[in-house]
DNA sequence: GTCTATAACCGGATAGAC
DNA sequence: GTCTATCCGGTTATAGAC
């Protein structure tokens, strides 16, 4: 009912936070220029959130959950025997919406987060991703029967590296993508993402040489 | 002929400025640890480089610079009408190979490369990176007629996020993959990649529900 | 070329008033 | 709950001796 009145102190901070992470990443933030970002006093969150990296957790938790939820709804919705692409495209398009929603934040965001791991992500990413990207992983097993578990494991992961780089660099990757199309958003990038995912997915392991 | 002298003082702040830097990441490494790590003078990394900044890039492209001059001497020894597999051989094993020579700080330092890029990174990659990834598409584009070059391009880009997730999180990938394979390394690593690469290269995309 | 010393500044965190 | 004021340590960079 109550219509977006203005935010609380402490959603306050949480979303300038969310915005100076992003752009400067968590050693480069600085307290601050967030504090100044959401008009409130550099002490405030001390008081809200104790410590810098508290509030890099809480920044990161707020976004991860729902996305993590909207994953297993969809594969959860799935029907029948669904294929890599249909269980793929319930791992990709969460993330991808909502980056659409807002790119030049949630872009940089969820890269930094897939990106090289510090203590501080990893214990989020081990408690929250994990329990999910091992439901996906039994959702696999069962669409590719004959590929090794473990081998499901490494592609998920592959894929998941896929996108976090297909985020991170969208903005730029028309130095590298001949053609005029910055930056195929939303739709295209997800076809694409699913398409390459599944077919990498369904690989038959050929030896390299030794 | 002069077997393995001490390394002069540019050396050495390299050498440590490579470890700091693949450890911490650019904003939270201090010049003062890498001179207490090259065991110099702070000032002497100033001497040298002028700036946090400029020792960066030197880090980098003493590294870089020989991966990708590898990667387009396997390219160029590739006979007939490679397939994909050895043309995406071609182009991952160079990192891959530094990689597994020193794992604890090349795989960090490339995973921060292709990570969210800051300016610093972008210049580098698109002046040392660009020419190489176009080399690739051309050989990728005879391999594979029919797919449209922009489509190789992202594809391409795809592996290059597969590979730098795998490079990033491999310390930790035990707690997502099952068995105790702590990390298939090196070759184990270069297989699974170039399979699962080039199956995702020869996809037929298919139209996502819209 | 390499050092010492220091400038000039910015960081996170906190104490204590209101 | 929110503010002011401050502590204290760490940062890059440089000036100038040797």
């Amino acid at each position: 009912m109550n219509a977006a009145v203005a935010p609380d102190t402490k959603t306050r901070i949480l979303d300038a936070a969310e915005r100076v992470f992003s752009q400067d990443g968590f050693d480069a933030a600085s307290l601050r220029s967030i504090t100044a970002g959401a008009q409130v006093n550099l002490a405030a969150v001390n008081y809200h959130f104790q410590t810098k990296e508290a509030l890099f957790t809480a920044v990161i938790e707020r976004r991860v959950g729902p996305v993590n939820q909207r994953r297993l709804e969809l594969l959860d919705a799935l029907t029948g025997k669904p294929s890599a692409e249909r269980i793929l495209e319930a791992f990709i398009r969460p993330p991808l919406d909502v980056c659409a929603a807002e790119p030049s934040i949630f872009r940089p965001l969820m890269a930094r987060l897939h990106g090289v791991p510090r203590e501080l992500h990893t214990r989020i990413i081990e408690d929250v991703f994990a329990p999910v990207f091992h439901r996906f992983v039994d959702a696999l097993e069962v669409a590719l029967p004959g590929t090794p578990r473990q081998e499901l494991q490494w592609r998920l992961f592959f894929v998941v590296g896929a996108m976090s780089q297909a985020l991170a660099w969208g903005p730029i990757i028309s130095k590298f993508v001949d053609d005029g199309s910055t930056l195929d958003e939303d739709e295209a990038l997800t076809t694409r993402l699913v398409s390459f995912g599944a077919a990498g997915m369904k690989a038959t392991t050929k030896r390299v040489k030794h």
